[in-house]
DNA sequence: ATAATTTGCTAAAACGTTTAATTGATTTAT
DNA sequence: ATAAATCAATTAAACGTTTTAGCAAATTAT
């Protein structure tokens, strides 16, 4: 016994498609479908269970009422709150939304925007990998609106939603400064993304308005080797001369797996 | 310029859709689709920038490739490490993942549930809220594949995944017993589900063998307010006569919201 | 009493696929 | 030389909606 359509409801009460549909939607007024139909329709709908196939109304409209989210890493927290707030958001609009995720991985950008241009996604809300910039330009050409979150590419014409990281990164440090630090290190992936960068200028204009800047304080991390990068990052700054007092970690992450090394090197945190 | 069809190639090409469908389709033998054309096909798919439809495509094979998953809320460690893999896995096999949320809400439930099914999704993963197994039910009977997680209904034929709650919380509560506890409060969410009453069996059968049960060291608190609640409970396992030396939280969102009350009245932890 | 308007509904095409049945052309077997 | 089999492609229906144009009957206006 498969699904009630609009079809068998139209044939149980005699009636054609047309005005089943119309009544569906609501569009009894403009299509002129009197009250009692419109109520028997109604009726007969809940008692055949009819459910509408959003496959078939989709593809004759042209819009699924879905949007599509791409995010870097759904079991990261600030992530998967971004994912929690925008499906309400969504929901109250009738919108539905459809979680994916890259693991920063540029690769599975490449495949994740394809699945949801598949899907006929109406939009979509993006996360964007390191070097997912020419899957944004796709969409943008097929006029296919995009927003980006979190990080943004300087050069191209999307809307973007964004932390002020350069902000809050200075912010941060002057805290530090002004704690009496003065030799910091920086722990930070390497990433040419904005939301990388920005923080990353945030620590080096505030070093150099302190005078106390020097490249080597800086350790970049790669993506891909976190565990060994972070640990390696952390034994040279320790054991560098440069009488470190201090580390700015750009992410939760990397200051979770920081301490731990710090831990282990006895240092008092 | 609208989406390239199969249509667009097809015409492009001088050929049918068919030949082109079945070429896209990876169906080229069964279909007898000569090499040469099969290759000029797939050339000129690809130099058209063709994207198939997947609506189209569900709505006729009537299948979507989709799964829904339905989890009490995203923003949880727990549930969001769950969609994570649950999506990875899903990605291998060539279906989409779509989560959404309830809240703990009943009616999201309903929602949900109906959302879900109106999509064509091939099955369902369920976390499912306190009152959920009517849905539950409604999908068994309509035959779509569900697989309930973290929580089950033992009334219901339905393949569950769990996590052993009364045994984790077995051996947390000997734990705290070898460790000189005697008098231990236990804070939980008032529920019928599995992973909570579990969880406080786990706690009785402990505190029972030990012989040092009272029905007066359980805090029940309500899912929709919780910061009071919590706060109530523990000021009152604080104050009573039970000479309290030990708090059984039954989730890590208790115990964070326990510990805070707890510093506030300087206990030490 | 006739014309004009409104009411209540229907017919049929369209959206982009998939697929069973068919056809005409070539090849192979007899 | 004809029958049988294989090949390469086509035709057309179907999936479940939405929507435009139209039609007959009932109502209102002239």
């Amino acid at each position: 016994m498969s699904r009630v359509s609009i079809k068998n409801i139209a044939q149980a009460i005699g009636v054609s498609n047309a005005t089943v549909s119309l009544v569906m939607n609501g569009k009894e007024k403009e299509g002129r479908v009197s009250k009692e139909m419109a109520d028997r329709i109604r009726k007969m709908a809940k008692e055949m269970n009819y459910e509408p196939n959003d496959l078939a109304r989709g593809l004759r409209i042209g819009r699924s009422q879905t949007i599509g989210l791409i995010v870097a890493d759904i079991s990261n927290l600030f992530f998967s709150n971004l994912a929690f707030h925008i499906q309400e958001h969504a929901e109250r609009f009738g919108y539905s939304v459809i979680i994916t995720n890259t693991n920063e991985n540029d690769l599975k950008m490449e495949k994740m925007t394809n699945v949801l241009k598949s899907r006929s996604v109406d939009g979509f809300i993006v996360v964007p990998t390191e070097h997912g910039q020419p899957y944004i330009e796709d969409l943008i050409e097929r006029n296919i609106p995009v927003v980006l979150v979190d990080r943004n590419f300087p050069e191209i014409a999307a809307s973007s939603v964004m932390v002020d990281n350069y902000n809050a990164s200075v912010k941060a440090l002057k805290s530090m400064m002004n704690q009496g630090c003065r030799n910091i290190g920086l722990v930070i992936y390497k990433s040419g993304l904005s939301h990388m960068t920005d923080r990353k200028r945030g620590y080096i204009d505030v070093l150099e308005e302190y005078g106390v800047y020097k490249p080597s304080l800086i350790k970049e991390i790669n993506y891909s080797n976190i565990t060994n990068d972070v640990e390696i990052a952390i034994e040279s700054l320790w054991h560098s001369e440069n009488n470190l007092d201090g580390i700015f970690f750009a992410t939760i992450s990397l200051s979770l797996l920081g301490i731990k090394y710090l831990m282990r090197l006895n240092a008092d945190i």
